[in-house]
DNA sequence: AGCACGATTAACT
DNA sequence: GTTAATCGTGCTC
């Protein structure tokens, strides 16, 4: 079976956990209904110093959650329309996350087609902001203990994905952001076996 | 108070 | 390939 996971995981350097998140159990519990799927990209955001993390702007009421304890939902909202999915990582004071891009969907998958209408299943949850479409992922979950007991939002064990089914590349997005931050390899991604992804 | 811009997406040409 | 949508955030005045 799978079990939950637990806060020592997320209490790591971030890159560590960008990578081991690969093939973990996304799962979101609206009542009754269990909604979840396979992450399979992710990416690791350090510190005050990585200029393409948030935190880079110091401790705001934006970036609190960030500063906060590890296993914590960090989301938020940009381009004025879409949320954005993040677990805290490493020790509380030190600012990090990883954003969770892609899961492929496992579980109550009638209601993800329904919040994804009209579009292939490839599509239902293979970027950062339909993530949180199909699952119901918004402000109000900003700040969610994934390891509370009572988590309605949390991840699972699945099954390990190879370092050869792992791509490495540089971070998405980042057009602005200048060198180095821009191009670090701290994207993660699974290639092979799990995703349709390329 | 005003401003520029964004860890994106979908719909265009 | 380009661009509109749309608003919270952090910065400047």
């Amino acid at each position: 079976m799978f079990t939950r996971i637990s806060r020592p995981f997320f209490s790591r350097p971030t890159l560590d956990v960008a990578r081991a998140v690969m093939g973990m159990r996304l799962v979101r519990l609206e009542g009754e209904t269990r909604l979840a799927g396979v992450i399979t990209e992710a990416e690791a955001y350090i510190g005050e110093s990585d200029l393409g993390c948030h935190a880079k702007a110091g401790l705001t009421p934006r970036t609190a959650v960030m500063y906060g304890p590890p296993g914590h939902a960090y989301v938020y909202f940009t381009y004025g329309m879409h949320w954005m999915l993040n677990f805290v990582t490493e020790a509380e004071g030190f600012p990090a996350a990883v954003l969770i891009r892609a899961i492929q969907p496992t579980e109550g998958l009638e209601i993800v087609a329904a919040r994804r209408k009209g579009r292939p299943s490839a599509e239902w949850a293979n970027g950062p902001g339909k993530i949180c479409q199909s699952l119901g992922i918004d402000r109000a979950l900003n700040g969610h203990d994934l390891c509370a007991p009572e988590a309605v939002l949390f991840v699972e064990n699945g099954d390990p994905i190879p370092d050869s089914s792992v791509t490495i590349g540089p971070r998405v997005g980042l057009n602005s952001v200048p060198e180095p931050w821009k191009s670090v390899p701290w994207r993660f991604r699974v290639t092979q076996g799990i995703g349709d992804q390329g």
